[in-house]
RNA sequence: GCGCCUGUAGCUCAGCUGGAUAGAGCAACGGACUUCUAAUCCGUAGGCCGCAGGUUCGAGUCCUGCCAGGCGUACCA
């Protein structure tokens, strides 16, 4: 719709400066928005005083020519005003507005898909949590933002693999490994010191207690280095397999478990170092290896060698970022906690080392996540009863809640949720209040069969009759959506959809309460089902991207 | 100290990349269920958009400087 609205500005300028109206036709790209204020119209451009400083002209004026040249051939205009400074502000007749639906129910469930990616090979990697304990409410966040990013992405024609990255690798695995050994050492009596930054949780002594009815005391009897790093593989793996299921059971699955470990049994890391080597990018200093992350706008330099010979969780990354390329990916996100930001510098370093562009490379920072009860602070901590791991509080609010309660914000804005908010059943909780819409179509339309009506298609004489003010008006944020979908794409914020969806919701339940869809007249009844049922399509597409279901009864 | 994020109605947040008179929900107050699901709707009230400058036809939005809060600032991940 903005698209025929600015050819006709476009051939109405033209035709100005044909006629002598306007000295040039040459401006800018036409922008076409819709106005804040109902009473501004449907449509309005700022053309005019875009080109005033050019033309020389006053924006009136050049307002008063364009409108005047305007040829309205396929009668879609009711009136053109010219207002303010000089916007030219478009109404439309009602009637305009009716092939949308159309639109709607021919391309529906691809309809406000764009192809904005032209197949392009976009990696998503998200929640990547360390295989140390269970995911808590922050991966949560995380993972509903990362999930409907690649959702929504893939929707608008990019070529999306999503990721998570195994940190199965280094010294929290190897402390993880350490602390169930010596859980396992007390089951045999043995009296052990365990340190305080060893993981303290309860899961590291069923770790131990399994191992031991697995195998007894078999890992009393090797090397002791061996043992802690069996105990470390096993405890990493059955944690791995939990946060898989925690995160299938959130509605998230991946195409791909990419483990840290294999970069270094492939060899990857050491040599993405030599290759830095010799490219005088990595250097010594103080027996450490250092890597010039300063030369490409990092505060300092990094070390991806310890002096004690180990590499750093950053040598690996380097080399895991730099396989995504190889991997063909043209374009890599990384969804992030915040607290992980003074992190993105050095890794847009290295990928700029490996000859990449800085743009290639994105990252989401998710802002924190403080979990609430009823207003009041739950601690975070591990302590019986609480409510911490993403589990717990998926089992207690559910899928579908959390989900979107976790779209609800801008990731760049710390969220609060609040677990008893979220199981509400109000307006103050926006995912029933969507929901309900779909639902509440879903019972229109159970009626309407029982009628005997089982054909609801296009027909002129029935959309005719769809002139009510809430009618236009769902048919106009319904003609809106493509655009939600594609600013949602481009930035990267499935939030915007989000706060679509739920002005969409409003302007429905707004005339289901003005106006009956089934009623006695047959043509006014079919037009309404018709398009109401686009409105349906239109909520589940939305809630399909954002990893929520859409019901048929609530 | 430096870096990133945030500051909009009493509370929780939007604000379409610079547009006209700043919008929702909750809470408050007043209304609407014999009718397709009241998990809904309608109305009233509520604002120095943190503060001060600047950029221009035009700023909640961009720039600079302050103020406040969160996070980060490892040879941890």
């Amino acid at each position: 719709m903005k698209e025929k609205i600015a050819n006709l500005i476009l051939n109405a300028a033209t035709s100005a400066y044909e006629k002598g109206d306007l000295p040039s036709a040459e401006f800018s790209e036409i922008e076409v928005e819709v106005p804040k204020i109902e009473s501004h119209g449907d449509f309005s451009t700022n053309i005019a005083m875009i080109m005033a400083s050019a033309l020389k002209m006053p924006p009136r004026k050049i307002a008063t020519a364009i409108t005047k040249n305007l040829i309205d051939q396929k009668e879609m205009l009711a009136n053109t005003e010219i207002a303010g400074p000089g916007f030219i502000n478009f109404f439309l007749k009602a009637s305009s507005w009716h092939p949308i639906l159309r639109k709607i129910h021919a391309e529906d469930s691809r309809y406000g898909a764009a192809d904005l990616g032209k197949g392009k090979k976009i990696q998503v990697e998200f929640v990547s949590a360390n295989p140390t304990g269970p995911l808590h409410v922050g991966h949560g966040r995380g993972a509903a933002v990362g999930d409907s990013v690649a959702n929504i992405l893939r929707f608008c024609g990019y070529d999306v693999e999503t990721e998570y990255y195994i940190n199965d690798s280094g010294r929290q695995i190897e402390t993880l490994g350490r602390s169930v050994f010596l859980r396992y050492k007390e089951l045999y009596g043995m009296d052990v010191q365990f340190p305080q930054d060893y993981y303290q949780g309860d899961y590291i002594r069923d770790f131990a207690k399994e191992i031991k009815s697995l195998g007894g005391k078999a890992l009393l009897e090797q090397d002791e280095e061996k043992s802690v790093s069996d105990c470390a593989r096993f405890a990493a793996r059955s944690i791995t397999a939990q946060i898989r299921q925690d995160l299938t059971d959130f509605g998230v699955t991946y195409d791909k478990w990419y483990s840290e470990q294999s970069l270094y049994d492939a060899g990857t890391v050491s040599a993405v170092i030599d290759d830095f080597k010799n490219k005088k990018i990595i250097y010594e200093k103080d027996g450490a290896l250092w890597f010039k992350t300063a030369e490409f706008g990092d505060e300092k330099d990094r070390v991806v060698v310890r002096q004690n010979g180990q590499t750093t969780y950053f040598a690996s990354d380097i080399a895991y970022h730099r396989n995504k390329f190889e991997r063909g990916f043209e374009r890599v996100i990384d969804v992030w906690g915040a607290d992980h930001h003074g992190y993105i510098q050095r890794v847009a370093a290295s990928i700029q080392a490996s000859g990449h562009q800085k743009d290639q490379f994105n990252v989401i920072l998710v802002q924190l996540v403080n979990l609430l009860r009823g207003g009041e602070p739950v601690a975070m901590s591990t302590r019986a009863g609480e409510f911490v791991t993403l589990s717990d509080v998926v089992s207690e609010v559910g899928r579908d809640a959390a989900r979107f309660l976790f779209l609800t914000r801008n990731y760049e804005s710390p969220l609060d949720f609040d677990l008893e908010l979220a199981k509400q059943k109000t307006n103050d909780n926006p995912v029933f209040y969507v929901q309900y819409v779909h639902a509440r179509i879903a019972s229109i339309l159970r009626k309407g069969k029982e009628r005997g009506i089982q054909h609801i298609n296009w027909e002129d004489e029935s959309v005719a009759t769809l002139k009510a003010l809430e009618e236009i008006n769902l048919i106009k944020t319904m003609s809106r959506y493509p655009e939600v979908i594609k600013s949602s794409a481009v930035n990267m914020e499935p939030h915007r959809l989000t706060f679509y969806l739920m002005g969409l919701a409003s302007d429905f339940h707004a005339y289901y309460n003005k106006h009956r869809v089934l009623t006695d007249d047959p043509l006014l009844s079919h037009g309404r089902l018709y398009m109401v049922t686009a409105v349906q399509k239109v909520i589940r597409n939305g809630l399909t991207l954002l990893g929520v279901s859409a019901p048929e009864k609530m």
